[in-house]
DNA sequence: TATCAGTTTAGAACGATTCTAATGTATTGA
DNA sequence: TCAATACATTAGAATCGTTCTAAACTGATA
């Protein structure tokens, strides 16, 4: 409790009750993908009815802060993974789920950049079949 | 022209006026990566003025027999790829721009992927900064 | 060339997300 | 401590990409 509050405000984020509830939720030590729909349903069945605008807004916030990543898996809706560093997924559309890949991957035979740009990251999706 | 009617009849499509002319701007032997705007706003450019309703209806007939691919770069819209073989992906957000990367790559170090899953296939995604 | 299954279309509907503007609350500083 | 105020929350409206509907149209076939 003490010290989620003391987390939020460390990221120059005002402790409110629904910040509380959704970032002790998500930053419990287990990392999660989260939409905002699953989000809501979970604070839901934690009998904690917090709005649809403000769980879009506290992951936005979250986000900003660099506490949460976005995922661009599919077109549907938007993931936010609890886990900020570099890693990769896998990927089962059929269970529309994700799963960490916490190895350290190297890909080999990257061509150089389109001049001008430079790469900032790289990320591999590992698709899985059933 | 008549090869496009050939094209789309071999793959089952009725040549429709409105299919020929989608199906001969995207295979036109140039790889093109579009969402139904840009092509909306292309076709209007060469005086064809096609409904929304029927560029999402044939994106999707053609995505159907494989002559598109889907791309999942961002959750704002769907991206189409006239490139079907397997092949990854630059991509700059600030000009919302997809290149190809034609090169074989090789990701290794990769998991073992969960019970009962087999890989299907590995997407990589190359993040530009500027 | 009439028939009919498949296609196109405008506009309505949909679903995820964002916006609006009214109400509520954490912080501040006297 | 408490009033002032800047920031948050909320319900519901709005938005935007996409899909659906159902009526009009057209390519294939016999």
């Amino acid at each position: 409790m003490k010290d989620i509050k003391h987390f939020l405000r460390q990221n120059s984020l005002r402790p409110t009750k629904q910040r509380v509830i959704i970032a002790s939720y998500l930053f419990d030590g287990v990392n999660k993908h989260v939409t905002a729909e699953t989000l809501s349903n979970k604070l839901l069945k934690m009998k904690a009815g917090i709005s649809l605008a403000t769980i879009y807004n506290t992951l936005h916030d979250f986000y900003e802060k660099g506490l949460l990543k976005k995922l661009m898996i599919n077109s549907e809706r938007i993931y936010f993974d609890t886990n900020t560093e570099h890693h990769h997924h896998f990927y089962s559309k059929k269970d529309q789920k994700l799963i960490d890949i916490n190895v350290d991957m190297k890909v080999s035979g990257l061509p150089k950049p389109p001049k001008n740009k430079k790469i900032n990251k790289i990320e591999v999706l590992v698709h899985l079949d059933n």
